[in-house]
DNA sequence: CTGTATCCCCAAAGATACTG
DNA sequence: CAGTATCTTTGGGGATACAG
């Protein structure tokens, strides 16, 4: 597991990584991304299980995961319009890591916590 | 697995999570995380070794870190200073979690630039 | 060497209103 | 229902200078 860290201060200087890093690890994408684990999503599910997020934000993040190919988009030609979200392949595979990374956040957020009034006081 | 997003989704609504996430998830954290994998640094070498980041981006990162008690801060009584910084035991309990985030990166850049492109044409 | 202290900028995100 | 358009705000982050 090493190498990640080798490219990651190597090879273009990291540049390449992290727009991809800061493209997932934006405000709202996992959170979208994690969402979608429970299967095809239309917009307002999305909106109304995301807490906090705007139309307007939950539109950009989709259309950027749409970009990059990690959620795919179904209009469908009904009245009133219904568009479902899915995960792809690949957006299913950041899946794992990504769920890794919020349960580590989920199980230390008492100690960060902690730490953080710790801290203050000192 | 699938607790995880029960909890992302419910309890505070997220936020405290997300709180949480931001924290680790900004332009730089990751980053020291996965360079200070290679044990203890000093600060130098730690702003060496990442390339791009402000001195003052540096401290503003570490400090969190160690507010958080990610990252332990060891001042050296010395002429010049010298401060070593390294992971904490729950640091090093990040740094699995956060380097799988960053091999998916690594491992996707290419697919992700490709659809990027299509996306693109299209 | 290891930081603070300032100033500044801009892109990300929020609010609101409107539309096919 | 599922967006788009527009305006405004905010604070993350860069540059620079200075200090212990």
């Amino acid at each position: 597991m090493k190498y990640v860290h080798s490219c990651m201060i190597r090879g273009d200087g990291g540049r390449t990584l992290r727009a991809i890093l800061d493209q997932i690890c934006n405000k709202w994408t996992l959170l979208v991304v994690a969402t979608l684990d429970a299967g095809t999503l239309r917009f307002k599910e999305l909106h109304q299980r995301i807490p906090g997020i705007s139309q307007r934000m939950l539109t950009l993040t989709l259309r950027n995961l749409e970009r990059d190919g990690l959620v795919s988009r179904t209009v469908h030609a009904e009245v009133p319009p219904r568009v479902d979200y899915e995960l792809t392949e690949t957006g299913r595979s950041l899946l794992e890591p990504a769920l890794a990374l919020a349960g580590w956040a989920i199980e230390h957020v008492p100690q960060i916590e902690a730490s953080r009034e710790a801290y203050k006081k000192a």
